[in-house]
DNA sequence: TTAAATGCAAAGGGTTTGCACCGGA
DNA sequence: TCCGGTGCAAACCCTTTGCATTTAA
């Protein structure tokens, strides 16, 4: 697994970078502790979605003291803060991504796996219709679509 | 939801219609159970989407006898053959639906959790832009947008 | 000091599996 | 008869919770 490495600065500012992460819950009266520097150094080094699972496993890698319930609750708690998101991926479990600078969804493949974001200007008429024509809301952030990718199709003999 | 036009579904598996299921099962050298034909009694009464456990405790209403490892199995074999059709519902669990006669994706409020469905020719322009762009295939039974419906969005006075 | 956070262990919930018995075809 | 299906119970996996203890501020 990737050793923590310095963040990489977000081009565009999200709600919340890594550095404001610890002066965002000192707003808020909770605490900064190694549990929650740990796991936050974690999904920094993450690109794209992770589930709950596999973030306990690379803490406990590094710091096999940590537990599940810590993680769990600190996932909830950076969620609160805007830092991160959740979804679902193919196999219905949660999924959780860092807080992008630009929102986005995410296509996934069911063969292969692969998960591709999908940026606001792909699924911008999708989202304009559906407000349109049904006054519903699209949460970009939550959109997922399945299919088969172009390589796996190619791969198939398609 | 509205009536729509004409699909361009893709190839998938031939429509199976309830009466069918039993020869289904018989083709492929399975076997009709009473079991399994309470389970698809059950799915045939259900309108849109129902979760496995769901199915387990309306199952057992009727006869309960019948265990979950029965139910699931089931499910897994009435997929196979095209009955019934899997996604993922906002809390992430399985949901199954009916094998419609028109295969549709599903709109869903995440604040009334309410869920609607969506045609084809809905979404037909999405389908159409990631094939061409991204050579991807849409999968559109397994399609879940999420957001907030015009009554909900109504109501928190928007 | 003191409430927040942690570790531990156990519970939870939905789903899956191993196995011996049962029963469709 | 044969092999698929069933019930049972236990296992599984991920996640959550209760509680006593630790610790950041």
């Amino acid at each position: 697994m990737l050793a923590a490495m310095p963040t990489e600065t977000h081009a565009h500012a999200p709600e919340v970078t890594w550095d404001e992460v610890r002066e965002r819950l000192h707003e808020r009266g909770l605490r900064w502790t190694p549990q929650r520097r740990l796991l936050v150094d974690v999904l920094a080094d993450t690109d794209g979605h992770i589930t709950g699972a596999e973030l306990v496993e690379r803490c406990r890698e590094q710091d096999p003291e940590v537990t599940p319930s810590t993680v769990y609750r600190t996932l909830d708690v950076l969620e609160d803060i805007g830092l991160i998101r959740h979804a679902h991926g193919l196999d219905g479990r949660e999924e959780f991504h860092v807080r992008p600078a630009r929102e986005h969804g995410h296509m996934h493949c069911s063969v292969c796996h692969g998960v591709w974001e999908i940026a606001a200007a792909d699924v911008a008429s999708l989202v304009r219709d559906f407000e349109r024509e049904r006054g519903f809301r699209v949460d970009l952030g939550h959109l997922s679509v399945v299919g088969i990718c172009r390589a796996c199709r190619e791969e198939s003999s398609d």
